[in-house]
DNA sequence: TTGAGTGCAAACTCTTTGCAGGCCC
DNA sequence: GGGCCTGCAAAGAGTTTGCACTCAA
């Protein structure tokens, strides 16, 4: 569960002589429980809230740590500011672009759009591929409804 | 061929009654012409080299626009600053993680993997879905020389 | 003509940085 | 104990905004 993903992480910080500081475990176990694309000013306000002593620039230090470590990725939406969110299994991201409220989509067929991804993009370009962020933009059901799509497209 | 493309989203812009003034038409040709993923920065620099009487705000405000229209797409990438990339014809980007760069993908493959991605949204999510942001990211053949990795250009 | 668009620069927001003291390894 | 990490606040970078003037329709 959450725990094991907690020490999973952990481990691979550790196995590449990162320093296990308080601030950093409880950073990223907060991005490890909460699912809800946090930007730096929530992760700080909420860990505040915990009476966590924990900076801004820490907050920044370390997220971008973990990004570079593969444990969390950066989501650059619209809105301004720089989400975060931990990255323990394959999902990508659908947007609304309507409330700008992100949703994860977990689903099988993922793995495989991934690597047909990889696999093209590596024929078409010769990069080497490490990761495929999808991310979809649509308009979400509750914005739907607010709209009054429920039955048509939209045409915009 | 480019002049077409011009005439095209010039026309998606007078159907929707948006003033087609000097500074637009330049610099919606300018993206056109250009698929180097420029930043307002670069458009800005680029446009006075060519004595165009174009301000920093107009920059914005028109890419912006252009953005609304679904002619040109956002790219925020890592380097902190907004590339824009005219988007004509579906494609996607790779993005090498070691140098920045970014490189579009025009492969037939594409359409087949974003209607699939709009498919599985949609069933899973709900979402009415409007458009597929796809970013690879990996190390591009340059990099990859300069980094010493696998390479089948000679070694040394 | 007329109001949307433009230009300039100051203001704003988000992110990064420098340095002193603390703490993990 | 050594060197990396943290915390604070101020600097930096990119973007937005207000207002008077200009020009496309």
């Amino acid at each position: 569960m959450a725990d094991t993903e907690l020490q999973h992480a952990l481990k691979r910080l550790k196995d590449n002589h990162v320093r296990l500081t308080p601030q950093r475990k409880i950073i990223l176990n907060y991005l490890i429980t909460h699912h809800t694309h946090p930007t730096v000013e929530m992760i700080l306000a909420d860990l505040r809230k915990h009476d966590a002593g924990i900076s801004m620039a820490t907050v920044y230090n370390t997220v971008k740590l973990l990004v570079d470590y593969n444990l969390v990725i950066e989501l650059k939406n619209g809105d301004g500011s720089t989400h975060y969110d931990y990255f323990g299994h394959p999902h990508y991201h659908v947007v609304c672009d309507n409330c700008g409220k992100i949703t994860d989509v977990n689903t099988p067929e993922f793995s495989a759009i991934s690597k047909e991804l990889a696999d093209v993009t590596r024929r078409s370009t010769g990069y080497l591929v490490t990761r495929s962020d999808v991310e979809v933009h649509g308009i979400c059901p509750d914005c739907q409804y607010k709209l009054g799509l429920n039955n048509n497209k939209g045409a915009e």
